[in-house]
DNA sequence: TGCGCTGAGACGTCGGATGTCTCAGCTCAT
DNA sequence: ATGAGCTGAGACATCCGACGTCTCAGCGCA
C-alpha cells in the first residue's frame, strides 16, 4: 500500500480511536510526516484528501484541526459525489428521495415547531403566485429543508440535502417552465404546510409523496 | 482559492462536462499540471483527493483514469464517512435505515427473482440453528444486501450498504451475543423471505420495518 | 488602554531528482 | 510461426529543500 494511503489510514485511526478529537489540532506537517514516516508532501496529499470530505479542515498560517465531524458536515461530502451523476442515475437519486421525504415529513408533523410553521408560511407567501424558475427553485429547497430539519434526525437532513442538491435540483427544473407545474408546486406545498399545521403525520407523508411523484414522473416522460 | 482547490474543481468540471469520460484517461501528471497551470505537487494533491471518492482511479506505472463513476463505486465512499461517526449518532443512521430498508424491501417483492429467493433460502439453511456471532453478521449483511440489490435501485443499495457498513453493524452486533437476538434473527429474515416469496410486498415491509426497530431499540436501551 | 506593527510559525507551492511499477514490443528458443 | 522471457520507455511514487503567503500572538507606541 502506499505510504499516502497508509497516512490516510493512520489518521483515520487517530480520530476513530479517539486519539484525536473533533476540532482538535493536528501536529504541524512536518512533525506529523516524521511521527508517520514519510515526507511531508505526501503527507499533504493524505490531508488533502481528508480535507475533501471534511474530515479535516486546513486553516493556511494556522494549522489543521479535525472538523466536528457533524454528520451535517460529513455528509455534505456526498453532494460532491452526487454532482458526478448524470441524467441516467438521477432517477434513481429521485426515487431515493421518494422514500426518504415523505418519512421525513411525516416525523416532522409531530415535532415542528410554531415559530417553523409561521416561517414556512411567510416563506410560500413572500414568494407570491407567479415566481421566477430561479426563486421558485431556491424556494422549494428551502421549503424542504425547513421540514426536514424539524424532523430531528440530522442524518436524514444532511442525506436529503445531498441527494437533492442545487445541480441535481436545477437540471431538474429547467425546462419545466411552462405548463401548471409552478402553481401545482405552490399548492402542494401549502397542503403540506397545512397537514404539519394540524400535526396530521400521514396527511403530510401522502402530499409529499405526491409532490416527489409529480416531479419524477414529469421527469421519466421527458428523459 | 487555493491552486490545488482549483485543480479539483477543473478535474471535476471535465469529467461532469464530459470531456473527460469514465474510463477514460488522463494526460499524464506533468502534462496534465501544465495545462492547469500549477505544479505536479499540486496536482497529485488533487488526484489523491479525487481518488479518495473513487472519482479518479491511478495506477502506477499506467496512469489515471476515470472511474466507471458507477452509484454503487462512488458511494462507497459514503461508508469511509460512516467510519468517522461514533455510537451517539449511530441511532440516527440506524432511523434512516429502518426508512430505506423496509422500502427496498418492498420494492424487491415484485422484481426478485425465483432463483435470488432460492439463494437466500439456501443461505439461511446452511447457517443452521446455531451459528457463531460472525458468521451471522455476514449473513445478516449477505442477507439485505441480496435482497436490495433486487430492489434494481443501485444508488439505494449502495446507500444502504453504506449505512450499514461493517463497522457499524459490527458495532451493534456486538456483546449480542447473548438472549435471544440470535434466534430472532434468524425467524425474522425467515419471515422477510416467505413474504418475498409470496410477492407480498407489504408484509415483507413490515417484517423489514420489525427487523429494524428490533436493533434500533436493543441499541438505544444499552445506550 | 487600545491600536497597529512585526516576527515567528504554519500551511501553500514549486522544481527537480530518484525509485518503482506497468506494459508494449522485441528477441530467441522451440 | 509461436510462445516465453527480457528489456526499455513511460508513468506514477516519494522525497528533499527552498521560498511564498497567511495567521496570530505579542510587543511597542500613542
Amino acid at each position: 500500500m502506499a505510504v499516502t494511503d497508509e497516512a490516510i489510514e493512520k489518521i483515520k485511526g487517530m480520530i476513530v480511536s479517539g486519539a484525536l478529537r473533533p476540532g482538535e489540532r493536528l501536529p504541524k506537517e512536518s512533525e506529523l510526516a516524521s511521527e508517520l514516516g514519510l515526507s511531508r508532501n505526501s503527507l499533504r496529499e493524505a490531508v488533502r484528501a481528508l480535507s475533501l470530505i471534511r474530515i479535516l479542515d486546513v486553516r493556511q498560517g494556522d494549522g489543521t484541526y479535525v472538523t466536528s465531524l457533524d454528520p451535517q458536515l460529513l455528509l455534505e461530502a456526498l453532494s460532491f459525489v452526487v454532482d458526478f451523476h448524470r441524467d441516467d442515475t438521477v432517477l434513481e437519486f429521485l426515487a431515493v428521495r421518494r422514500i426518504l421525504e415523505p418519512a421525513a415529513t411525516a416525523m416532522a408533523a409531530s415535532r415542528i415547531s410554531e415559530q417553523q410553521l409561521d416561517a414556512l408560511g411567510a416563506q410560500l407567501d413572500k414568494l407570491g403566485a407567479n415566481p421566477s424558475v430561479e426563486e421558485l427553485v431556491a424556494s422549494d429547497l428551502d421549503f424542504h429543508r425547513g421540514i426536514v430539519q424539524s424532523s430531528g434526525n440530522s442524518v436524514l437532513c444532511s442525506l436529503l440535502d445531498g441527494l437533492s442538491g442545487p445541480t441535481t435540483r436545477a437540471r431538474i427544473w429547467r425546462g419545466l417552465t411552462q405548463e401548471d407545474a409552478v402553481s401545482r408546486t405552490l399548492h402542494e406545498h401549502r397542503a403540506i404546510l397545512a397537514a404539519l399545521r394540524d400535526r396530521d403525520g400521514e396527511a403530510a407523508r401522502s402530499w409529499a409523496t405526491v409532490h416527489i411523484a409529480s416531479v419524477e414522473q414529469w421527469l421519466r416522460s421527458t428523459l
